[in-house]
DNA sequence: CGATGGTTTTAGATCGAATTGAAAGGAATG
DNA sequence: CATTCCTTTCAATTCGATCTAAAACCATCG
């Protein structure tokens, strides 16, 4: 080994942290908050198991902190505890299949954040509905504003279809994205 | 009109201020704050041209917050500037092709957030290369580090190219959207 | 020009989300 | 069953982002 490459660990310490830093700011994309994106970074890119202290001290972020993003993260699916025979300490390692992370975040973001959209969207075509207000629906503002729920009601209803198709398992978004890219030949 | 039916201009009133808390929750879906949000609901769903002063006395907000949010959404391409003859003051309105704002606002995303990571990535990647490493670059933990950046550069760029593609115009969602429900007949 | 009507900037106040530290809780061990 | 080692919970605090109000700025009009 030359002299003149550089020095493994300490390059991999330096793609970690980089790696650390770039999840971090990636997590407002996932809809997760910057320790709990560190975290999972730290996960992904060590490829290891870590105990909340090695977790702790690379991170430097206290142990509540580190307990409750790890929960979070274990209920979002993005990572798995494991126990080491002979060890109290409970290990977390991030699952290490990309598509399947995405597809996971996106079906839990969809649940949490538009489903409760599309429910209030109904609820407002509804009340513009010529049942709701007889004679006076057919006024042109009632009309026009009729139809920019009902546009947006479309959009996120045909998106929300084929979020149900298409993410069922991490199989469904390599398809989605196969089919599409086909279309550049 | 029988008096059974609801007041008109009531429940416009209740639709619109129902519309605007729902785009002000989807705010951090699309990734602007959720004043900046109220404030393009409010002009979407009314569908007129606003002044400054409708939208302070409508949303409750002072002039300067609704002075630069306007303006960032003017940036981001959201609303447009109107001016009225005899009227010293602007007035603003939004687009009305939801299609064209989910466009806009992907491919602003695209460009402010996922382009940084994806040159971090890369930098990432030629870390780990074996040109930067020589034959260290061989050992196990390195190339499971490179195995997981590779992977997610492939996922990112891959997105990054259809959208790309898609996201010209808004004509390309339309297609793309279309495209992959076709799947379903 | 100066006054008027309108917009932008900015320094400080406000608010909510994230974080800490310490105490309570739980399970394995001798 | 008491001790030890970890983990979780939670009230208090910190911090960053957003918002306000007032001052500075700018353009048009008389």
């Amino acid at each position: 080994m030359k002299a003149s490459k550089p020095d493994v660990a300490a390059v991999r310490e330096q793609v970690e942290q980089d790696f650390v830093g770039l999840w971090r700011r990636m997590s407002s994309l996932w809809g997760i908050s910057p320790t709990m994106a560190e975290i999972h970074g730290l996960l992904y890119i060590t490829g290891a198991a870590l105990s909340m202290d090695d977790i702790m001290a690379r991170l430097g972020i206290s142990r509540g902190n580190v307990s409750m993003n790890l929960s979070k993260l274990a209920e979002w699916g993005l990572i798995r505890r494991v126990h080491k025979r002979g060890d109290r300490r409970d290990y977390y390692e991030s699952l290490s299949d990309v598509w399947e992370m995405f597809t996971l975040v996106a079906s839990q973001r969809k649940r949490r954040e538009i489903d409760p959209i599309l429910n209030t969207l109904r609820e407002c075509k509804d009340h513009l509905s010529p049942e709701t207000l007889g004679a006076s629906a057919a006024a042109d503002q009632v009309q026009e504003q009729r139809r920019r729920v009902q546009d947006l009601l479309s959009l996120l209803s045909l998106m929300d279809s084929l979020s149900q198709r298409f993410f069922v398992s991490h199989r469904g978004l390599r398809a989605a994205l196969e089919l599409l890219a086909q279309k550049d030949e």
